[in-house]
DNA sequence: GTCACTCATATCGCCAGGGTATCAATGGTG
DNA sequence: CACCATTGATACCCTGGCGATATGAGTGAC
């Protein structure tokens, strides 16, 4: 049997996303029929049916979830080529550094210096993005490496610890625990993150989708005293403020600052940054 | 600008393996003039040359040499992504377990005992294949599971290893070195392994491409002195031969039996399949 | 029972993509 | 140096795949 070609897998990945053929055909700018159509063409290529339909309902087979997983994957790739194509035609060759603003732990700068001075090194180009965009970024060539906190989902990528550095509780100035020189989490029973899951259960592992608050708004939160925030002690050191104090949590996890890169990346630049990160990290530590 | 369709990717990768239009024209099925200008519009949607062409050399630019790379990964997730839904659609749903013939230590038999008692187990379905076959197969999607021995090319994959075992060296019964009761690779040095290349340089990581030969043609050569052999402890006890004699090797590194799967199975039967494994092979080291 | 909703079927038309014929550029050869 | 073989590009045609519109059919809600 022949492999589907990725106009398919983008239909179907709309109609399983969308889970109605009318909306799915909508989003692609055409109309249902021909759809409906491509999708039962996919199906009879494949020899498998992905999806249930009832005139009322549209549900996936087994076989329709993993192929959505997978089809996803597939289209990943395709965009990365192609970004990454375009990117290493460029007549200005950069290498494209993905992280979160504030969450370089201060290495930032020397890193940067020390990566110039590195045989292999390219000019820089730093990619802000919020929290758990790094990842997407390097997968679909958005970014060539990436600075971001363990732990995240590293499928595909290779990656090395950088440092391991305290969480702090980010508190309104007038908070009665204030008074304390440090915490642990039970204290902050009852509170709440920026992002409005509760503070007692940060050791439950990476949660589905978190709301992508800034600086600022976070700030605000907790200044009002409706929200507390564990930053790294870096960003906490990087942004004092007169009705914000931080505190110790003696029983908060430690945050790790990761270097992360593609697994397929061989890049001769990739590398020498990699090797200058970390450099700057271990005498950072030391 | 657009990404690219699988079809293009097919072309290019094709002209991009040949370095010669009409020679990649003949592979696809197609004629040459058609397979010119796809490419030229695939380089017009990426806005990039892939490819340096003279009327007597086609090459590839720095560009085309990444997308190679990045098109074929594309194609092999497409691949995979529709082999694993036909075999999901299967009505008898199995867990395929790639390896090499032998290569498994002896641990296969406990190893499917335990993983049939296991909740989320499924018949399995065994898929023999030479050495170096066993990654593809994870990649594409021919297999779910595989056992292999240490090491191989991660990337993509996730592993866990079972148990490390010294390797012999298999000598013709009548070579003078028989008479030692144990070797070391300098010993050897001017000898062949079976595929032709040196014997004494083996410490020099993954070479490339070996030719694939199997245990049959492997013997004649070592009962005939032509080349020596370097099998895991527990192949070269289950194949006792008159004509030949296994000794130890000193400083020949040894060698570890892994399980592999890709990254992103989020199967419960890969993952009951890994524990029984892991639980076997904890027991056998013990 | 009727209506609204939604997916399937039927049919049409267009253009993307493949075929053939030919040109143009380049390197080898006597 | 003239000629030829080779090979990618260009010009042009034509077919079939893909998308649109109109309509049918099944089903849950009231």
């Amino acid at each position: 049997m022949s492999d589907p070609e990725a106009r398919q897998l983008r239909y179907f990945v709309a109609v399983a996303e969308e889970l109605h053929f009318g909306r799915a055909a909508e989003r692609l700018g055409m109309a249902q029929p021909p759809l409906s159509r491509a999708i039962r063409e996919l199906e009879g290529q494949l020899g498998v049916p992905l999806l249930e339909r009832t005139t009322r309902q549209v549900s996936l087979t087994p076989a329709g979830t993993v192929f959505l997983r997978d089809a996803r994957i597939a289209l990943d790739a395709i965009t990365a080529a192609a970004r990454r194509a375009r990117h290493a035609g460029q007549p200005k060759p950069t290498l494209r550094v993905a992280l979160k603003a504030d969450y370089d732990a201060g290495l930032l700068p020397r890193v940067l210096a020390t990566y110039q001075r590195e045989e292999a090194s390219l000019p820089v180009e730093i990619l802000m993005g919020g929290r758990g965009e790094q990842v997407p970024a390097l997968h679909d060539g958005r970014a060539d490496v990436a600075l971001l906190p363990a732990p995240f989902d590293d499928r595909g990528l290779d990656h090395e610890p950088l440092l391991t550095e305290a969480r702090l509780v980010a508190l309104a100035a007038t908070d009665p625990l204030v008074a304390r020189p440090s915490l642990c989490l039970a204290d902050l029973a009852g509170r709440e993150l920026p992002d409005g899951t509760p503070a007692d259960d940060e050791a439950s592992g990476p949660r589905g989708k978190r709301t992508n608050l800034d600086l600022a708004q976070i700030f605000n939160l907790v200044e009002l005293g409706s929200a507390v925030w564990f930053p790294p002690a870096s960003v906490a050191r990087r942004h004092p403020r007169p009705d914000i104090a931080y505190r110790p949590v003696e029983d908060l996890e430690p945050s790790t600052l990761t270097i992360a890169w593609p697994q397929t990346s061989h890049s001769p630049a990739v590398a020498a940054f990699v090797r200058a990160t970390t450099s700057v990290a271990a005498a950072a530590v030391s």
